[in-house]
Order: C-alpha cells, then structure tokens, then sequence
DNA sequence: TTTGATTTTTTAAACGTATAAAATACAATA
DNA sequence: TATTGTATTTTATACGTTTAAAAAATCAAA
C-alpha cells in the first residue's frame, strides 16, 4: 500500500475544481486572476490541511528554472569561502534561489563532473571559483546561456563574467609593510599552480622587493590536498636550510597555517623573530599567538558583487559586454608582522 | 536568438525515427531492444557529434528518481564527518548515484528548510544527523517511504534505520585509559546539548571514574558555532579555576580544538603537564605537538554500513525492521594521554 | 502468395506542473 | 429579449523523458 503524494490533481478532483484554479491558488495568484475569495479561501485550507508539498521536479520541468545556484570553490571548508558563501546564500534566499555548495578541490576531472551534474539537473547559475583547465566547461556554459559568474580568479582570453581582487596590488602592499616594518630578508612560500592570481601575487611580492633593493627569495610547494605532510616537510626544510630569513610572506591561508604549525615544530620561540603575513584573512589567525597579519579580501563586498551580477543575469537572460570587478583588499596588521 | 538544448524530439526529427528508437539507444537498452545495428551506431554517432546531454529533469519527472541522495551532517567541514562524507561519494558513484553534502550546524530550523527544499526536488535519500528537533521531519520523510539513515546519533522512540558508535564505551574507555595512565583528576568538558550521544559519553566518563572511586568535574558549553570566542573563555577560566586537574577529556573533536588553544594560552608548558584525550579522532591531533590521544570512530565501517543500508533501502522501497547498527570505535593512543 | 514467426520500429500515454486560450456564468444594458 | 460586458472557471497543451503496447517490416515455411 504505497502512499503516492498528492498532485494538483488530486486535489482538483477532492474539491471538484480544476487543476489550474489550484495551481493559481497555490501560487498566489488567485486574486490575479480573480478567482473569488470564498474559492481561494477552500483551496487553500485544503491545501494547509492535507500540508502539500509541490513537485519541484515538474515545476521545473515545466518553468525551465529550477530556482538553485550553485556555489563551487576549491574548498568549502576554508573560512575565506565559506564566509562568501554564506553571504550569498543570504541574498538568494531573499530572492527566492537556493544554493547548493561544493568544494572542487582543484581538481579539472572533478570539477567538470559538477558542472555537468548540476548543468543536466538545470541549476539556473553557477559561481565558480575556476580551477586550471577548466576552460571548456566555462565556454560550454557560457554557450548554452548558462549564468556563469568567475570569482577570486578570471580566466585569461575568456569572455566571462567574474569578480576578483587586486592581487599584485595587495601582494605588493603586504610586502612593502613587512619591509616598513624592518624585515630584510622576506621570503615568499606559494604554490606551484599556473593560475593568474598566484603569478600577480608573487610579482607583487617581486615588485616591491625590487623598488627596495631586496632580492626575492621564494619556495613553490606543488598543490595537493592529499599530501599536506610532504609539503609541511617541504616548508621546514626550507626555514631550517635559510637561516638568514626575518620573514615570511605566505601566498594562501592555508599555506600560513602549514607554515605556523612548521615553525613552531622547528622550535617554538621562533615565531616570536620571524615577521609573518598571509594572503587571505582566516578565523584562526586572531586566535593565534601571536595574531597573525593577514591581507584580507573584502568579502561583503565580493559577495554583494558577485550576487548583483548573478542576479542581472538571471534577469535579463540576454546579456551585453561581461562585468568585471577588480576590487581591493585591506592589510589588516596584527602582532605577527611587527618588528620584535 | 536564444539556442534551444536539443531534445530526444530533435534527434529523432533530425535522423527520422522516433524518440523511442533514441531514447533506447542512449539508455544502452539498443540491443536488449533489438535495434539493428546499424541503427544504435548511427545513433551513437549523432549523440556525440550534437554532444547530446539528456535534461534530467524530465528523466526524473518520468522515473521518479533523482539518483541523488542527500548527506546532512552537523558540519561537512569537520574532518570526522568530511571522512565519512568522502567513502559515502565513493560508493554512491559506483552505484550510480550522486551525492550532495550540507551542513545542518545543529540548527533544526536550518535542517528543516534543507530537507524540505531536497524532499521537494525529489532526492531518492538521506543520510542525515539529527540535530535535537528534528523528529517531526524524520517521521514525515519516513511516513512518505523516502529512505532515511541516520547516523552518529540515534532518536529515542523513532523506528528508524541508524549507524551510531557504542558512546558509552567509548567514553569508559577512554576515561579508563586516562586512570590507567595514573592521572587522578581527570575533568570532562561537554557541550550542552540534550542528544543521547552527549549523555551517553557523559554516563561513560562518570562510570569509569565512578569504578576507581574518583569523583567527576564536568564542564558543560553551550552549542553556538557563531560564537566560539565565549565557550573557549568559558573554558580557559574553568581551566584557571581547577588547579588540581590533571587530565582532560574532551566529548568533540571540536572542543578539543578550541581546548588545546585555550590550555596554549595560558601557559605553554601546561600542556605537558596535562593527560588528554579527545572524543572523535581529526587530523589535527597528529599534527599537534605533543601528538593527541582520541577514540576514533570507525570511519570507513561506517560509511560502509550507512551506504549498505542506504542501497537495500533504495532497492527493496518495501522495508522490513530498521537495522540497528552500533559499531565500535577504537582508542588511539598518542602522545598527549600518556603520564610524563 | 499466404500464414506465422520473428525482428525491428513506432504510437501513445504518462510523470506533475503552469498557463494561454476558450468556455461558462452572471449581471447590466439596450 | 437579446446583447454585451465582466467575473470566474475550465479545457487543452506543453515541458522532455521513458516504456508498454501496437504496428510494421522481414523472412521462412507451407
């Protein structure tokens, strides 16, 4: 005896009505289309008492929208994205859209798995932060009309859409503060990936050090959610074979907790001499001691950005030229990269 | 000009036969259907010269299944779940089906809205923990025949399917092997949830202690994730306030977490000076120096267990009995419980 | 060259919703 | 009374699939 929910039609057919006066009903579009109040007022008790759930998957059918917008970073549990994402999914709720979230973890395959799950299943948009070579999925969406908007990354010769910050500028900054503050010897430990963003921040680091005479001094680590042991042995061994270095300026978030956890293994005092930046704000570092200087995306800002665009688009589905925001970040400067 | 996605309409039109004769070709039924040969390949070949990609929404409309199923945890990004979340993928793809990760943060209203924004879009199941609350949606999913998990903690009086760890045990154990190690005073800090697991631990860690005579000193923080600063001063001054304690069992991973901090900070010799162990194994604790005792749940059993059940509810909708699962967990033993 | 058997392909309906267009009811007007 | 207008409700179709059942095509035997 297999319960099957109740459909429009069923409900038409207990109150010996149509179908399309409860679909207006149901949509509150009763006045609209003047049903007469004592109708509506029977529909919807019925509708409270029986407490139906529409069918989604056929209102989407039906619509063409499914009224979901996916959210795709490399990784969700990290706080610089998941802060965004909480942001926009605030706004999409207040317009009706749900977000679904997932973490691409940089990788290409995995990433156009989502993609085309999410595509086939009819997602009205997708904000993505793009991993290397992901250009023809991006390409295959924008085609197909499918809102797409970039973020924290553009892609080079891409048409698209995307909202992302001033990395040379902020890189540049972050360094130059360290050298204001008196370091000499500003290493720079990044990863090995051939994304635009990491190349503008080490040439922001570069450029700095070059405008004060300094000689850059840098550590690539391969990126590699998998293995992070190796690339923390690969960090030690780098601050343990450059004794001469007073600072460190590191590329991501996470790359600095790596860094922290090495420098304290090395010896735990050693923290106290070494100047310490990282690109990207994290919870933890005003939690740790000391609290760690950070160059922080503005994320209201790129959440409200990324969503006003998103929202255009799925308005007006024919668009004109792509908009894109270049914002800038702020050093927040903390115990860590003061001269001790 | 917008570019309409072809359907299995257009391609029968196109090579002028019916959307039958397509539909069986891509669905790989052709020969079991018994079209000719020449037919599937011409088929075939037009499929993939288009880059046919079938809308899976009117797939689901029609079958009534989504092939997605839904994983809601407290929080996808703590390791002990993201553990259990990645085996879940694993075995769900190699079964055809695709799976969706949120995070409830304990919240019931949040939880609500997730379930019903999934039950109405059609998922084919959950795999769910519970927050406290949550009972009325769980029964209603269930009253519907959607196939229901759930997982880390049980509902009393709910006849459902569920994989949860023996709390009890566990948490005599692990309060055992502290007492073992010689520490005398051993303190329990809790959160303030009313969840059988929290009390079970709880009731684990008084009969340990209760065995050698020892007397219990219990800590209890509310659940708040917006508000973490509060519980580690909450911590930190309990800390401050019983000198005489000469070990820690933390009920979470997470509050182990925010402990260690907390212990770090008002005094960095503390730590070697106190036994502790946590509750819920996490990356984290091997990283940390000294390294840090828990009672690990069987991650991969687990998974294994929930996605066994998962598949015979999905396969066989006419269920039997709930199964019942308890599993236990094992005490890893690190650096941090041993008597220095 | 008809019959039957077999192979191959198509017709038609269904899933549950939304909505344009048509239909009905009812009151007011001429 | 017939006509027009307005208010209310329904009919019919579409969205893009899947699939049972019917139909057509092919071939072999009689």
């Amino acid at each position: 005896m297999k319960k099957k929910r109740p459909s429009l039609k069923d409900i038409a057919d207990a109150l010996n009505i149509s179908t399309t006066t409860v679909s207006f009903v149901l949509n509150g579009k009763g006045e609209e289309k003047k049903i007469s109040k004592e109708l509506i007022a029977k529909v919807e008790a019925h509708l409270k008492e029986i407490n139906y759930k529409p069918n989604l998957v056929a209102r989407s059918l039906r619509t063409g929208s499914t009224r979901v917008l996916v959210f795709m970073v490399e990784d969700i549990s990290n706080s610089h994205f998941s802060k965004v994402g909480r942001i926009i999914e605030d706004i999409s709720y207040k317009n009706d859209y749900r977000v679904l979230f997932c973490s691409t973890e940089n990788d290409v395959k995995r990433t156009q798995d989502l993609i085309h799950l999410f595509h086939e299943r009819q997602v009205d948009g997708f904000i993505i932060v793009p991993p290397p070579g992901i250009e023809k999925e991006i390409s295959y969406l924008l085609e197909n009309e499918v809102p797409v908007v970039l973020f924290d990354r553009k892609i080079p010769d891409l048409e698209a859409d995307y909202v992302i910050i001033n990395n040379f500028e902020g890189a540049k900054q972050s360094t130059q503060h360290l050298i204001d503050s008196g370091y000499k010897n500003i290493a720079f430990i990044t990863i090995d990936l051939d994304q635009i963003q990491m190349h503008d921040r080490e040439a922001g680091y570069i450029a700095a050090l070059e405008e004060s005479g300094f000689s850059p001094n840098i550590l690539k680590i391969p990126y590699d959610t998998s293995n992070i042991p190796s690339s923390r042995e690969k960090i030690k061994k780098f601050i343990e074979k450059n004794k001469d270095i007073d600072a460190i300026f590191f590329a991501t978030n996470y790359l600095s907790q790596s860094g922290l956890k090495c420098i304290h293994q090395i010896d735990a005092k050693l923290i106290n001499k070494l100047g310490i930046i990282s690109f990207d704000d994290s919870n933890f570092f005003e939690m740790y001691s000391p609290t760690v200087s950070a160059f922080a995306q503005p994320v209201d800002e790129m959440a409200n950005q990324l969503m006003k665009i998103m929202l255009s688009k799925l308005k007006n589905k024919e668009q004109g030229v792509p908009s894109k925001v270049v914002l800038d970040g702020t050093l927040v400067t903390r115990e860590s990269s003061l001269k001790k």
